[in-house]
DNA sequence: ATATAATTTAGTTAATCATCTAAATATTTT
DNA sequence: AAAATATTTAGATGATTAACTAAATTATAT
């Protein structure tokens, strides 16, 4: 989970209504896509700056690419935000 | 708080750092700009972005104007962090 | 090996963003 | 009320971003 990244990649609704989506079962491009009315580039755009952040993971199966949540990288996320404030310093 | 405006805000290290020098100590923008290698207008910039995302607040104390931690805000984007992956929908 | 299906990459465009300089505003001090 | 100090607003510029169309890639099916 690359932090800043991750805060960026957070900071569009799309791509928090996909981690949403991928938060109750893993799911292919073409069926993310099915829930917007966006281009499939675009929408392959915004899945590729959540695999840059970290986010989420990528497989193939058969000729789908199947996108699911990097287990525990939103909490790190969450939680290096409430260190900001709470930590002593770093 | 608003969780988009949020988010835009902390996907920023400069501001990120601002708010970590805030959660020590209420800060006035000179202050605070003396941490930073940048010009006054880009420094007032970047609070005005965390202030239109509601994670501090703006005081005026003489000629300077004195920032602070807005209570309980970053918790709360980090709780809205969790939700989006871990409430039943939303 | 060719066609079809799923998705990405390339390249363009319009919008947003971080930064700067210069000018304006607000407050205190003389 | 004029000067000095603290900070913001205005306006410009270069960089990044989200979207699109068209073309390329990867894998399956005929």
């Amino acid at each position: 989970m690359y932090f800043n990244e991750a805060l960026g990649a957070l900071a569009d609704p799309t791509r928090r209504k996909i981690l949403k989506l991928l938060s109750k079962r893993n799911l292919s491009a073409g069926e993310i896509g099915r829930h917007f009315d966006i281009t499939a580039p675009s929408l392959s755009h915004h899945l590729s700056v959540l695999l840059m952040a970290g986010l989420v993971n990528q497989s193939r199966q058969g000729r789908s690419l199947i996108y699911s949540l990097k287990p525990g990288a939103i909490e790190m996320v969450a939680n290096k935000l409430l260190a900001i404030i709470k930590e002593p310093n770093k």
